[in-house]
This record gives structure tokens, C-alpha cells and sequence, in this order.
DNA sequence: CTTGACCTTCACGCCGGCGTGAACCCCTAC
DNA sequence: GTAGGGGTTCACGCCGGCGTGAAGGTCAAG
């Protein structure tokens, strides 16, 4: 299939899967005419890159790991070797920072607010 | 003072005080031979833009309040005009739909943790 | 006079996942 | 032929608070 109709079926843009052939996550087989083909399985594969990026890992993580992605009845989840779960427990690390620094920055906004008195 | 003194005593740093120049938070004098000078009471407005900065407030949005700003004996507070009281509402809103997404992805990654059996 | 610590004005880099034109080619249908 | 709905490759914009050179002027001290 062509890029267009694989966005429509996996909901995402043309642009964004162009994006993804540029951070090397699909890399599609191309017509004669330089047109970009897709395989049926490049759905599954798009689900799962939605998937890992919701999840808040990064393409280049993606790139790396992708392999380790499997789909179950709960939807997709990973194959863990040693590297991959170092990398994702630096990932969680990380949000959990971005949690502590956001929830400071709430406290801080709402002790701007408080009546001085 | 010159710049560097102010960035001392702040704690920031030259460009920090730059930026804030750039961005009409704060408008030294010059000497003759372009020199900025700041006055001995914009050390105690840098402290309220940190204060502002750190509480998620942007300099666009300080520019415009900063005039509201007051220091009483638990820090810096502010005294609130309709309109600051909106945009502090939208900031809020926004730190929490924030807040929101980033507990979604750690949820999400998680998920993709857990041993599919 | 010279060193050296200060200051000045540009102006790009960062972080990341795309959005958004611009300018152009491919193919089908009328 | 031509209209139109695909596709293609650049390449900058975004969001924001600075970091980080680069190239050069200012001024007190030795």
C-alpha cells in the first residue's frame, strides 16, 4: 500500500511516517517511480511505534529496541534483555524527575497565589 | 552595578540577565560606553522573576504582571488583578493537563513492562 | 604599553516529534 | 489536453529559557 492509505488505516499522517522512515523505525520498499510501498505488516509495526512513543520513549530508543516489541492480548509490550530495561528504568527515572519538578513547579504557583496575611 | 555583579549576587548568570533584558523583563541604564548598570533594587527584582520563572510563569506573561508582584515574609506573592487571576487559572489548567499526560505515559510504560502472562 | 578581567552585539544550538508550505513528478479519468 | 488527487524531496517553524562561541570594545592595574 502507499503512504497515504497506511495513515488512514493506522491514523497517523503521511508526514509522521515519513518521519519514521527518517529516524530509520520503517523503511519501505519503493516503486519504480520512487513512491514509497508498505506491507501489510507495516500496520502492526505503525501500532507499535505509536504505542512505544505514547509510552514516552523517544525514536531513537525506538530504533533500537523495536525488535523486542511483541503484541499480546493486552496489546504491545516488550521483550526485556538487560539493555533494553536499563534504558527504560533511565526512562522512568526521568519522568519520574519531570513529575517531582512539575508538581514543585505547582506548589510554587500556588504559593504566589496564597492571600499574604 | 555592572552585570556580572548582579549576576553574582543573583545567583544567574550574565546571559539569563540578558535575556530578561531582551524580553523587557528588566531595562538597565547604559553608561557612555554602553555598559549596562543596574540598580541596587533590581537585585531584589531578579529574585521575584526567578520566583515568577520557577513557579512555571512565562516571560511573556511576567512582563505583563510583574508590576504585581510583591514580597512579603513567606517570599514573593502576588497581588491579583482579574486578568492576572485568569492567566495564572490557564497555568494552572495547563501544569495540570501536563501532569495528566505525563502520569498517562508512565502508566503506559509500565504496561509495556509487565510480563505478558 | 600590555595584560587581563570586564563588557558589548549578533546569532546559532538545544530538545523532539512532527506541522507546514514550496516546488515539482505520477497516474487516472474525463 | 487537463484537471485533480495521489506521490516526492528539501528545509524552516514550533516551544522557551537560556548556553555557547565569535569578534571586538573598555578600563584599571602593573
Amino acid at each position: 500500500m502507499l503512504i497515504g492509505e497506511l495513515a488512514r488505516r493506522t491514523g497517523t499522517t503521511t508526514r509522521a511516517l515519513r518521519h519514521y522512515e527518517d529516524t530509520g523505525l520503517l523503511v519501505p520498499e519503493r516503486t519504480t517511480a520512487g513512491y514509497r510501498t508498505y506491507a501489510p505488516a507495516d500496520v502492526a509495526r505503525v501500532a507499535q511505534i505509536r504505542a512505544l512513543l505514547d509510552a514516552g520513549i523517544g525514536t531513537a530508543t525506538i530504533r533500537r529496541f523495536l525488535g523486542c516489541a511483541r503484541d499480546g492480548h493486552h496489546g504491545t509490550y516488550l521483550e526485556l534483555c538487560p539493555d533494553l530495561r536499563a534504558e527504560l528504568d533511565a526512562i522512568a527515572a526521568r519522568m519520574d524527575a519531570e513529575q517531582a519538578a512539575l508538581s514543585a513547579r505547582g506548589a510554587r504557583l500556588a504559593g504566589l497565589v496564597t492571600c499574604p496575611r
